[in-house]
DNA sequence: TTGTAGGCGTTATCAA
DNA sequence: TTGATAACGCCTACAA
């Protein structure tokens, strides 16, 4: 069924068809109501394919994730949908991974659907798919990321920065033995950058760090626990790129009846519910994901609509002093 | 930039561009390289949307979820994106929610989008959306629901029979108390249901049942604690709808120092992660949430081929027997 | 192996 | 307020 099908059945021609469901204002109210009644009558519904084509406003935005197991991101992309779908846009997946493999090839056959919008999370890594997107001459949002990657758009918070408020936290609060657990995706290793040069500036010195590939889980804390009380002296602190991680520690501890935070002190990243869950509630840093997202979809909605925006926009990261510090 | 523009470049027409990108088997070698170069050097990036219009295939699918915030049913999408980003199809996201307020809205205009098959995480609650989508005459695979609810295609299983299977295994363990933590989401009731009935069977009844509405946490599950203990009997059994209420209750019983799985047994649903980290770990019924969205999605490209395809498909459903019961 | 003509279903543009 | 006409960029069908 087509949109002249319906304008047959009303009486009227495939435009004012058109202008029925796209801009109704235009139309007199009797023909209006002929014409919505005729579309509810024969069940029709529009052909957005071609609509897209015509108009080149596909109302479709890309959204290029590394991963949606991973719940931080899982989070966020939900609230960036909700948002874009109430205001009329439907949102493609591209799930990237972590590696920039096939990253190009993937970015190029979404930005044949001649989205609106772009949303990226964490950075491009090949230039090809840098310089595709900028080709594209659309907006694009980048989250996850830091100043360093940045895109068009960016809505989110420095991770070095981030990495030193955590080694400033566990400073003041006393600690002077440091190790770090964490998974060695880009965002994390600025974190620990971060964290690195914070305690460097106090004097001090990270005694070990145990590095994993991503994603991160509650079983690779449990086992990072061991080694960690080899190496990190008595009363010493650690700081997890992940609550996950930190909740994996916090479970190996209660396991060996290791005393949190009295013989190892605990920090982890992200605020997940996990965290908030466990005895004792985990210290973390916390960034709101569903805040992030809304704020790139709106970011795009904005833009799309001709406002001016701010470039750069940041979300509050931080540091939630809970029971493990 | 169009495909008039690279065929021009290369000394060709166009529909010889197209051929070289769509099906190079068809042209010379020369040829092929030709054009190919010519595309690599100006960047050319085919417009789906109208090679969609005039192919009348969109090479979308559409993934309708009530939300991606759950760990299974990301896990799932996750899967079944990556099967179809394979096949070249690119997956448009549908987020649902649980309730049924603006389901047909939302399928409707996703059904604008023309894609090729559709996949369904749970039921369609509104007879509109259902016929919205029977009329569209695409292939649509059901997950997550059950028979009575069957679209096109369905892969998944019963939940009755899982509530079923878990109340003879804790039966058979020795059990004689039971209560259920639960959400109050179709599927979550529908093992109830099984739950209870199997429980009937051998002559024995649910002692005291909480149901609380989705999405299900950890915290809910350490709230439901106190209030169970009060209403089971010492030494009884409780099933919980989600591994997040489990480890919950997990987690409250270590605070209070109530033994699991002497003074309470616990069985939790979905096999997340968590649960295999938890200490005792827990037991739990297995439904492989990866294998479900790759065996949807080669559904769908298998029917899409042109395959005969069985129109069900069963994902096996086990309990893991860990430490909690 | 390559090309020509025409149409996919809608909306922009201009006219009435 | 409504309509006629001509794109939008690509691919199917058929022809050479």
């Amino acid at each position: 069924m087509r949109i002249t099908d319906v304008a047959a059945a009303a009486g009227v021609s495939a435009i004012t068809v058109s202008r029925a469901l796209n801009a109704p204002e235009l139309l007199s109210k009797a023909t209006l109501r002929r014409v919505l009644s005729a579309v509810e009558r024969m069940g029709y519904v529009p052909n957005l394919t071609a609509g897209a084509l015509s108009s080149r406003r596909s109302r479709m935005i890309v959204a290029i994730v590394p991963t949606i197991a991973s719940p931080m991101y899982a989070e966020t992309l939900q609230a960036f949908t909700d948002v874009l779908s109430q205001a009329g846009y439907h949102v493609v997946l591209g799930l990237g991974g972590f590696d920039g493999r096939d990253e190009e090839q993937l970015i190029t056959t979404l930005l044949g659907r001649q989205p609106e919008g772009l949303l990226l999370v964490g950075a491009v890594q090949s230039t090809g798919a840098r310089r595709r997107l900028a080709e594209a001459m659309i907006p694009v949002v980048q989250i996850w990321g830091d100043a360093s990657t940045a895109a068009d758009l960016q809505v989110g918070f420095s991770h070095a920065s981030v990495g030193e408020a955590v080694a400033n936290h566990l400073c003041d609060r006393g600690y002077r033995a440091f190790g770090v657990v964490s998974s060695d995706d880009p965002r994390a290793l600025e974190r620990l950058e971060g964290f690195r040069r914070g305690l460097q500036r106090r004097g001090l010195l990270l005694a070990t760090q145990r590095l994993m590939p991503p994603p991160s889980t509650l079983m690779e804390g449990r086992a990072a626990l061991e080694p960690l009380l080899r190496d990190l002296p008595r009363h010493g602190a650690v700081f997890c790129s992940s609550d996950l991680l930190a909740a994996g520690l916090l479970i190996e501890a209660g396991v060996r009846g290791v005393r949190i935070p009295g013989e190892l002190a605990i920090c982890g990243f992200g605020d997940l519910e996990i965290g908030r869950a466990m005895e004792p509630a985990l210290t973390t840093v916390s960034v709101d994901g569903t805040e992030m997202g809304q704020l790139a979809a709106r970011c795009l909605v904005d833009r799309l609509a001709g406002n001016r925006i701010p470039r750069r926009l940041s979300v509050p990261a931080e540091i939630i002093q809970r029971g493990t510090t």
